[in-house]
DNA sequence: GATATTTATAAGTTTCATTTATCATAAATT
DNA sequence: AATTTATGATAAATGAAACTTATAAATATC
């Protein structure tokens, strides 16, 4: 049994395709049947159901890869341990940032970052806070930006900033009067959100809930972007939240509209997270002091409240 | 980077000298040179410092070590899932077990064992608690039989008996007129115990403690072996405890000399111990049902009282 | 200073991973 | 039903690399 054996049964197990797989291997397709049949041989038992179309593990295939992934990923620490004993920062680093982040941290910290590291060659994908939970934990992550707390055993976090939610309200709003609104003043009904599968949507339904224990589950309209979020809004659909960098690169004839919260204010907390595992920890606690030197600048400390992130079927306060 | 190097460089780490890890390894001692050299390639950083004699690791070296271990340790885990889903007993399992438990246990189960499960090579090792624990943690025991509560969070225990303590009392002792003995009777300074070392001595002296709260550091005897401290009680030097299972093959004439605790009689919890990655779980397994049908034609369920087996300055009663 | 011990190096052999080319099979398309 | 496409297995050839034998170099031991 060798590390690229079970590094070819995991290409395999992902794609469901020997050709496909041998192509992320760099292989060519032979090599991958053979190398498998050989551990398959070694093992005495088969890890695919090659009569099933598209191709699928067998039940001991499953346990078998779960494991092949452990050994995999722990090989990986090896170098990792040398890079770490040399303080070598650089490679390849695969990062996530959920869609409500990505627009406003991602230029403030880019090139910075890519100035002071030029070793890493990071690969920046935007995704929802779930895809990112599944891809840390299979380790095509090897880090991601997203709101937390999430409470998942498998993954660590580190808070890099506190960010408040802000109020747009526009004109003919009822709550456009108040100069500072509380958040007992939300409701849930005239509130436009972002569609299902942000985080930070379900982050404001959260919020709405902490108020009234029920909420209604038709919202009123539901967009991808923020952006479109100001606009439906302009258009006196409802008001809406915005996390606080999204206010910063408003229109200057709609900053009007922006209300704050009265201490404490409601926000998100944003952390950098990563497996447990702690692989490429150099590079994780690079990123994350980059991005902290940035947003100290940008983000004056102020008595928030963390609304979590993650959707439940009750809120405790 | 390959398992089998990650193998090469463990041996040489354990064995300071290239030479003898390549006998352990099965190959010639270039062979070990070479890889590793290769490995450190790789990783373009030195494991070995070989200007120490005999070799030592470097720094780097230390920390690789410890991760080639769970690769290493995690590999062994492919075959044994593929074992385990068909429900194979066999191999090579190494059992430790501790020298008090040793020539009582191992006769009763070690023929029915074999008989029953012909396929696994058993190596029995005599081990106190402590080398056992440092073996089962670096992979060089399967398991162990020993006294428990261990209180080590790397290491499972599946108890398979409880064993209560009797008093071996000669005639001319205080105690030699009382039937049933009481806990309370005990005093720690008329009292013969196993050389340090033994858990079964420690397990002796918590029990002491918790009805005094002090001991003195100074015993009138220490012996290795329990069939000696039999005969020095024999001499009148005092009296001792024996572990119920050693009662059972004890000269009729030295039967009279035996006395029961009254219940809750004093006991220890003796267990199966294995690493908590539960490797060879199977033979673990079929190892304790042997064990737990033998014993319990042997032992009586009684009301008995779990005294710890290992040092500890307090005792929490 | 001679001897023994231990690791590194060199050359040769064998084993094994990989590639190219081809076949077999099943599904999809005509 | 015939043909095409997709996909994995197989065979033979190649090149890399793991391993062995033989030997050198370095270090420790007497």
């Amino acid at each position: 049994m060798t590390i690229t054996q079970l590094y070819y049964v995991l290409a395999v197990a992902e794609h469901q395709n020997f050709t496909k797989a041998a192509e992320k291997c760099f292989v060519t397709q032979p090599t991958l049947s053979m190398q498998i049949q050989k551990l398959e041989d070694e093992l005495e038992v088969q890890i695919f159901d090659r009569s099933k179309k598209p191709i699928e593990l067998t039940e001991v295939g499953k346990k078998i890869v779960n494991q092949a992934r452990n050994i995999v990923n722990e090989s990986y620490r090896i170098q990792d341990i040398v890079d770490q004993q040399k303080g070598f920062i650089g490679g390849e680093f695969k990062l996530g940032i959920i869609p409500t982040i990505m627009p406003t941290l991602l230029p403030m910290f880019l090139k910075t970052f890519i100035k002071r590291h030029p070793k890493v060659k990071l690969k920046i994908e935007e995704l929802t806070t779930e895809e990112i939970i599944s891809r840390i934990k299979d380790g095509h992550l090897d880090a991601a930006i997203a709101a937390t707390p999430l409470e998942d055993e498998n993954i660590k976090e580190r808070a890099i900033y506190y960010e408040p939610f802000v109020s747009y309200i526009p004109k003919n709003h009822r709550l456009f009067g108040k100069k500072n609104i509380d958040s007992s003043d939300l409701e849930i009904d005239d509130m436009l959100l972002l569609e299902d599968g942000h985080c930070f949507r379900d982050g404001v339904i959260n919020l709405c809930k902490i108020f009234k224990n029920h909420i209604d589950d038709k919202f009123q309209l539901e967009s991808g972007s923020i952006e479109t979020l100001i606009k439906l809004s302009n258009e006196g659909l409802g008001m809406t939240l915005l996390p606080y960098l999204h206010t910063l690169d408003i229109h200057e004839s709609e900053k009007e509209n922006l209300h704050y919260f009265n201490d404490p204010s409601p926000a998100r907390e944003v952390s950098i997270i990563y497996h447990k595992s702690e692989l490429k920890m150099q590079i994780i606690e690079a990123l994350q002091d980059v991005i902290a030197g940035i947003i100290r600048g940008a983000i004056a400390f102020q008595d928030v409240k963390i609304i979590s992130p993650l959707q439940k079927n009750n809120i405790t306060v």
